[in-house]
DNA sequence: CCAAAAGTGTTAACTGTACACCCATGT
DNA sequence: ACATGGGTGTACAGTTAACACTTTTGG
């Protein structure tokens, strides 16, 4: 089955240099991170992509988020560059280019070695429409604790993001942008909770978010069970 | 006077990547930083350089780190990547070049955009021989409270390497590495305050210090002052 | 009226800060 | 002996963690 072959514009982009996001999203109290799997190939990899020789690297990680979630003005920091020689091969992508009738140039950079600038976001899960990239066959969000087999060092960078935002979860109350616009007290502390991988006190942690005076109660909420409705709380500003 | 070229020889280096060092150092109760400036032109930057294709990043920060101050080994942190597409321009490293009988080819990737790796390095002054590069002038010590202007955005890599630098000093007791290998407690309690930018009080402080449990006892220092002679310590292990 | 979960008052434990005193040293 | 700065005991304050009680909801 030789048909035309599809060919890929590299002088737009600055060479050697890629850009991975790992997406953080939180439903069914689990957290999830936003996976591609390759077309035709059993290989799921973090969503990623190059940078344009004129696009700020940050401007290039919003594109590529957005290419996958549909989600437009995402919350993401950058968190390392992974920069070690051998970190990738060649051989993986080729693989991909030809389960996807791509043509291979074998003098081109993308065979080379990449350094990586690792970027984590943290997206409302309901408001993501996934979408599947150009070499993918689906998209998928995982369990951050069965997550597949990753392609290159991506289990690594996955790993690195996920401990950075442990790291950095006290610092500005940030986990709000995993939940919805209003939500309960229980369920913030839920996804703390699934963050830290560690329970936490129901009465200190209402007090201490409360005290940071960055939430405000908009409602109660009644859920039809036999106990007293929970406020439902909304960001300020 | 119009000799002979030179020609830097590009095909070496991942293009329109490089890393820029912040390296610190305490002397005399002050932080400083290593700065070299630019032959015939008043221009000082951080020193910086590119990575080779098969070099890991972090290696390639060892080997700047080394060129400039002959010592080995050297603590170092990647803090941040800088990448917005309008970061440098080609106008100014045109002018190094020419400064330095450097040979200029218009159409090279060196006056394209550049992604700079920023990392910051922790340095015991008394070790360092400070070692001119190819287009310096000089290499000197300043005090961070009084840098001079410096190129690009080098003046923001610099705050945000002293931010990270403040922001980490108590986890990992860093600042360790810019002491001899013994030192009296004042002297780390004077370091602190130098890079915190505050007094500490003395008592609480040499407590908080020796809880951590990582520095040892080695003998006394007789300064020859009138008053008790204060023990040195040395980090363990 | 009861069970379940939300919200809040109170207390205990811990940590960090401040003050004090004693010790060693050279003049 | 005394002035100077190092080392440490202790008390106080502020913060955080633990316990307990009250309130609200639907069965």
């Amino acid at each position: 089955m030789e048909s035309e072959k599809i060919i890929i514009d590299e002088g737009k982009f600055i060479p050697h240099l890629s850009v991975d996001c790992v997406i953080f999203g939180f439903h069914g109290e689990q957290l999830k991170v936003l996976l591609p799997k390759v077309k035709s190939l059993d290989l799921w990899s973090l969503p990623g992509g190059y940078v344009m020789k004129d696009e700020d690297i940050e401007a290039a990680a919003q594109r590529i988020l957005e290419e996958r979630t549909g989600v437009t003005d995402i919350y993401l920091e950058q968190f390392y560059i992974f920069g070690k020689a051998n970190r990738s091969t060649g051989e993986t992508l080729k693989k991909v280019l030809l389960a996807n009738n791509f043509a291979i140039d074998e003098k081109s950079w993308v065979f080379e070695r990449f350094v990586s600038v690792g970027y984590y976001a943290l997206v409302d899960f309901s408001k993501v429409n996934t979408k599947i990239g150009i070499y993918d066959e689906v998209c998928e969000w995982h369990d951050i604790h069965q997550l597949p087999d990753l392609a290159f060092d991506h289990a690594e960078i996955t790993l690195k993001a996920l401990e950075t935002l442990r790291f950095m979860l006290d610092d500005k109350l940030i986990g709000l942008n995993l939940l919805p616009d209003t939500f309960t007290m229980k369920e913030l502390q839920i996804l703390y909770e699934t963050i830290l991988d560690k329970p936490l006190r129901r009465d200190n942690f209402q007090r201490k978010i409360l005290s940071m005076g960055i939430l405000e109660r908009v409602e109660k909420k009644f859920t039809g069970a036999a106990h007293k409705a929970p406020y439902l709380y909304k960001f300020i500003k």
